[in-house]
DNA sequence: CTGAAACCCGACTATGTCTATCGGGAATCG
DNA sequence: CGATTCCCGATAGACATAGTCGGGTTTCAG
C-alpha cells in the first residue's frame, strides 16, 4: 500500500501546469526544473498523462505542455490511474474478481471498502484544490485527525 | 496502491485461526491446506506474525499455531503492518516526512488523508468480524456503494 | 531554409521487491 | 527413539521500479 514515485511526480508536475496562465504551455524540462524532478523520467510520465488525455503537448520551439482541461475538472484519481494503473487492486486483481469460499464474503468486502475509501479521497481532490493549496473540507479534516 | 499477496494471505490465514476453538492450535501446513495457500510461503508469513505478537506457536508433535489474543482484539491494520510494513507510505517515506516547498502543503495533506482513510478502514475491522463474515456497518456501507 | 527548441519513443540498465522454494536444524511429545 | 512441527537463512526467478540514453520528428522564429 504505497504511493509510487511515478504517482507523486505526476501530481507535482500537473500542479505546476495548473498554476500556469490559461492556454500557456511550459516545456517538460522547465517543469522538471521547477518541481525538482528527474527530467527524462518526467518525460516518460508526461507521455502517460498525454495518452490518458490529461495533458496536451505541442512540439517545436515555443511548444510544451499544458493541461487538457480546466484544473477543477482533473482529479488526483485520474492522474494516479493514468500513471500507475487501477487503484486498490489485490494481488493484481480487482477485489470484485477475487474468488473466496462461501462464508468469506466479508474479506472481499474489506478489500472493496479499502479501495473505495482511498478512491473517494483521490476522486474528490482536483488540481484546482492543489494549485490553490486548499483541500475540500472533508479531506482536510481527514488529514488533520490523529 | 495495491494489496500484496503477503497481506492477503496473512489475513486469510489468521481468519482460519480465528475460527479455531479457543486454545486450540493448527499446524502451519494444515492452515495452508484449508486456506489454499503455498505452504512454505505461509510459514514465512507466520514468522512475521509471530514476531509482531499476533500469533503464538508451539513446536513439536501436536504443536502448531494460534492467535495470541482474542480475535476481536486483532485488527486487519495490525496484520498488514506486520507483514508488509507501514501502510500508506509515499515513495517509501511517511507523508509527514515529505518536504514540499511553501504553498504546497495541500499535496502533503492529500497523501496524509489517503493514509488515514485506508488506515481507518483497516483499523476498524477485526478478525472477529471476518471470522463471523460480518463487517462493521460503516465499512459494509463503504464496500456496497458505487 | 535553416537551425534551435521541444516533444516522441524504444531500448537499456540497475536495483530492488515480491513470491516462493529448499534444506537442514532445533524443540516437543508420545 | 522417532515422528511431528516449528525455525531460519539462503537462494532463485519473475517482475516492477526508477531512471538514463540516443536518436528521430515536428514546429517555429528569423
Amino acid at each position: 500500500m504505497q504511493v509510487s514515485a511515478r504517482a507523486e511526480y505526476a501530481v507535482r508536475a500537473t500542479v505546476e501546469l495548473a498554476r500556469l496562465p490559461a492556454h500557456r504551455a511550459m516545456s517538460a524540462e522547465r517543469v522538471a526544473m521547477e518541481a525538482d524532478l528527474p527530467a527524462k523520467f518526467l518525460e516518460a510520465i508526461l507521455t502517460d498523462l498525454r495518452h490518458a488525455g490529461i495533458v496536451q503537448t505541442q512540439r517545436g520551439a515555443q511548444g510544451g505542455c499544458r493541461l487538457a482541461r480546466a484544473a477543477d475538472q482533473i482529479t488526483v484519481a485520474e492522474i494516479i490511474a493514468a500513471v500507475e494503473g487501477p487503484i486498490g487492486l489485490v494481488r493484481g486483481e480487482s477485489p470484485a474478481a477475487l474468488a473466496y469460499p462461501p462464508g468469506n464474503d466479508a474479506v472481499r468486502q474489506l478489500w472493496t471498502g479499502a479501495q473505495h475509501a482511498i478512491g473517494r479521497v483521490f476522486a474528490s481532490v482536483t488540481l484546482a484544490h492543489l494549485a490553490d493549496d486548499r483541500l475540500p473540507a472533508p479531506i482536510a479534516r481527514l488529514a488533520a485527525e490523529a
